[in-house]
DNA sequence: GCACAAACGGAACATCACTCCGTTTCATAT
DNA sequence: ATATGAAACGGAGTGATGTTCCGTTTGTGC
């Protein structure tokens, strides 16, 4: 790619160790059914049978098992997907809002993620070896988005500087887990909570009482 | 029907409306379906095929499925009959500690209830219609085994008074939620660290700095 | 003992994850 | 343009698992 080519034209990625750029079907294929899991997990979780996204994505069961040989891959695609895309929303975020409002907008984005992925969570808990390296991929991702907005709040003097982003990515996760009360706004209550206390004008010494 | 007969010898628990006492093999049965199942689960997962649970109960698949029409039912009725077990705890605890130890012995007896019940927290969060119930038994339950504890802790002055029993169940229940870091001793420094917190004689107006 | 309702067990059926392989399509050299 | 081989495709087939059905066995009350 952009280097000339005349006979290099088959070099293509060899030289960054990246492998041979994909067929152009299989790329289509591979996207089309990343796609398609997305959205019927979102409406019928993920249980539901592979054909089900086969179909949806438009190829065989087969082409399926090429791209993602476990169910497990297909899933573990999506989640990476998501990650992805609200790490991605960071950056956006970055140049939209001014930089306390940044945070406090990616982090609603961070509940709807963590929210929708209910169902993923119950799979990742579920002691299945094929996820172990999901949390290392959450980690790796969304704490360098999270920080980065930080430390802009933190510049301009609009939030606290003795926060950890990954601490506050595990404590608002854990505070949207529904516990025993099924209450929808309850995560979102919470992290308003939460955000309350880091703002720069609070009580650094004293996180906020819990409002029982 | 039920009305009297000849002696009351067959009138058995009719008047506390309950139903008629189940035959021997039956009640065996169901005994033995759900030991066996909390035992098979224990080591292989709430997903274990149903067949093996039968196979472990000494019965067939027919009967299991007489017993638990629903693969959720089974998880129901185990979940339920640890949730007894660790409520029954409780009163035991509270004849054998001391107040105050009392309150952290079970505790930790919750929390390992907490942990082992991962998979099947995973399920009950699934959606499914079929535990829409069990967070009210949860709290039916748990919650007044450990009010009385804390009753008891409190009034022998162990321990703060300002505490909800309800909020520490949750509580516990969710710092024990191993984040994106596998770390199984988690759950129980989190508690520690919030028992030092409930003690009596600490600074009630802030929290035990975490110990990261 | 006897009768019969209740419970039992496991073969049979339905569904789903996953495999296999003949067919089709793409990328490249000529 | 066309030929050619590697790669990808699709869907019938296989095995495993959930669930049902029904002939057989067993407990209970007389």
């Amino acid at each position: 790619m952009t280097t000339d080519m005349g006979d290099m034209a088959k070099d293509k990625a060899d030289r960054t160790g990246e492998e041979k750029r994909p067929r152009a079907d299989a790329q289509r294929n591979l996207d089309a059914l990343v796609q398609a899991a997305k959205s019927v997990f979102e409406t019928s979780g993920v249980d539901v049978p592979v054909r089900e996204v086969a179909e949806k994505a438009g190829v065989g069961v087969g082409t399926l098992y090429r791209h993602f040989p476990q169910r497990s891959d297909l899933i573990v695609a999506v989640y990476r997907k998501e990650v992805d895309a609200c790490a991605a929303a960071a950056a956006e975020l970055a140049t939209q809002s001014p930089p306390g409002e940044a945070v406090e907008r990616w982090l609603e984005r961070y509940l709807d993620f963590i929210a929708t992925k209910r169902g993923l969570a119950a799979a990742l808990h579920s002691g299945d070896k094929a996820y172990a390296g999901l949390p290392d991929y959450f980690r790796a991702h969304l704490e360098p988005a999270l920080r980065q907005l930080l430390d802009a709040a933190q510049a301009a003097g609009a939030m606290r500087a003795d926060i950890d982003a990954y601490d506050l990515l595990v404590a608002v996760a854990n505070l949207s887990a529904p516990g025993p009360h099924s209450d929808p706004q309850h995560g979102r209550r919470m992290m308003r909570l939460l955000l309350d206390g880091l703002r720069y004008g609070s009580d650094v010494s004293r996180p906020p009482p819990d409002d029982r």
